[in-house]
DNA sequence: GTGGCTGGATGAAACGTTTTAAGCGCTATA
DNA sequence: TATAGCGCTTAAAACGTTTCATCCAGCCAC
């Protein structure tokens, strides 16, 4: 069956397209019996609207596009579920997008969405520094919201917890634990919340002033596999300066942590103490439970996209808003022996 | 800056649109200073094509939908992952679309893409039976392969993961292992792997016939939360009913009864052995490392977007093919005891 | 000098909607 | 009997591309 299209089932119907299309977009403008006609002419006809060509006249879409760093990391699957709820709720469709922490892709995906014209975007950006791709949908009056990172910049909306705090709670808890040799694991820095998790914790260190010290282990990105590869420089350490607790900038990293130390035969918390970042779904789960700084991840996919709708519809009136959440420190075997 | 359109370049760089056009789509046949002066144009003004009416003339899409039952379900994020590689060779998009196991919203997704005009959709069904969205899709002539159903439809192709097999070796270790009260956890028992496995399950233990039981729960829907609660009530049987063996649809509902089960106090695998599906990343980092059936996850996605990439080019001439993978038991401490 | 060919550019049609001004047949009001 | 207003429908323009038939100038072969 070849597509129908409104033209046809005008004809069929007896009526003008004019009017189908009012069936479609104010039936309450069309007489009853007009409009019966014209959706049985649909059904039969197995019509269905077109949307490019609705886009096209209406001049932008509607759909929100959110690009996240890695599709398969459960905080941001659990962000894209916030957001999920809320463009739902306002009649919008939301679709995926995976840089996978690079920043080609990422541009790439840029570029598609703008000649997409989507409605706004929802972006974790790969890299702090302004990215032109992105300037280019602002400028073209496409709404954008940052997600987990707080610009101050003026010229969008953002949401984003706290790193800096998550880094001192994890911080303060370990030196309160008595460690003074402790490593940060995590990378690239060129991420941000990496590098302020690492800002929040070296913060921490300086204002207790015991002398202990902090080691960083820079990882290529954020997965299970970075952190058990940086975990097996770690622990090749002698034992004099091997690190006697661990705080990773995410549980993904935490959890390669916890395999290869387990794998060696040695023990979590007493050898190596572990806290990672995000509290996902598995860190309590983990062979040793796992602490874990948790952030309100539905919570922040939610508000993006609320501020995201808000910006579509008062457009010139909107006032950019930064809207920052508290992390909190879930504090479980891997990191406190007498639980 | 108001968008910039074809027209605008055109005049701009004192050519036809025609000619606009042909330097974007075909370079080759503009001569190199014509070309020069419209790539000008386009940079000085900013111009981005604009997709719908690209789409509109074209008369269909670049994006590819995949359809899923879950998105922060580590098996489908893998899926994903593999059908993205494929589908961005091809130039294409991948749109990532969330059933979240209701055929409601499963529905209005396919009606959505139907709008747009998407170029197929690979889709892991909610339910078994026919889906009038799904066939509408396919007599509209766009190529729908199935993910994770071995279905044996003439009318699309299919990749799966040979279900029955992964009960029958989930089942047969369990027996192995001198199991004879098993329970088999998962559900809805619509979702059609839910129900392969436990056939296969129940079929290993019936050809033993050495009096073995199997004992099924069903659980609302496959997370976590779902495993907690049905394991809840599994324990609350007086003991000498009490399966000594859980084998579960998928690893979410195991870590869930993992969970549960150590909660209350009781050993894994001694008191209670547990069976998973899909060996999730997170399924070795368990606190009792989890036996697993694996499944060829990343290669999934990327065949089943193969099959449609073909579908899509050879038009008439193609046939449905149906691809199934063997799945593999991967044995660890939650089932075995001298690991 | 004619005819044909070629590389390059053009103009117009077409894709399927939505929107807007205008038209039509009525009834109610003056 | 005009006139205004109302409820409904229509025709046509517009959205921004791509494509295709056409055209033009220059060149070569005869």
């Amino acid at each position: 069956m070849a597509a129908a299209n409104i033209k046809e089932v005008a004809r069929h119907a007896g009526v003008s397209v004019g009017t189908v299309s009012n069936v479609l977009n104010r039936p309450d403008t069309v007489a009853p019996a007009t409009r019966q006609r014209v959706l049985d002419a649909i059904t039969e006809l197995g019509y269905v609207r077109n949307d490019s060509a609705r886009q096209l006249r209406a001049g932008q879409s509607r759909t929100i596009a959110i690009v996240v760093l890695d599709v398969a990391n459960p905080f941001f699957t659990d962000v894209v579920r916030g957001a999920e709820q809320v463009v739902e709720e306002a009649g919008a469709m939301l679709i995926v997008c995976n840089s996978g922490e690079d920043s080609a892709r990422e541009r790439r995906h840029l570029e598609l969405l703008e000649e997409q014209r989507v409605r706004g975007v929802l972006i974790t950006p790969v890299h702090h520094g302004s990215q032109p791709n992105l300037e280019k949908l602002i400028d073209r009056g496409i709404p954008v919201v940052l997600v987990d990172r707080g610009s101050g910049r003026a010229s969008r909306c953002s949401v984003a917890v706290d790193d800096v705090l998550g880094g001192r709670l994890a911080m303060d808890h370990l030196l309160d634990q008595g460690h003074r040799r402790i490593a940060y694991l995590g990378g690239p820095f060129s991420i941000a919340q990496v590098a302020e998790r690492h800002a929040g914790a070296a913060a921490a260190l300086d204002e207790r002033g015991d002398g202990a010290e902090l080691r960083v282990a820079t990882t290529t990105n954020l997965t299970v596999a970075a952190g058990r590869r940086a975990a097996e420089n770690l622990l090749a350490l002698p034992s004099r300066q091997r690190p006697t607790a661990v705080f990773c900038a995410n549980d993904l990293i935490a959890l390669g942590v916890l395999q290869e130390v387990t794998t060696r035969g040695m023990r979590v918390p007493a050898d190596v103490a572990i806290v990672g970042y995000d509290d996902i779904e598995f860190a309590g789960a983990a062979a040793v439970p796992l602490s874990s700084v948790r952030q309100p991840r539905e919570q922040l996919g939610r508000t993006a996209a609320q501020l995201l709708l808000e910006e579509d519809e008062s457009g010139e009136t909107h006032r950019h808003r930064h809207v920052v959440f508290q992390p909190e420190l879930v504090v479980r075997r891997s990191s406190d022996h007498t639980r």
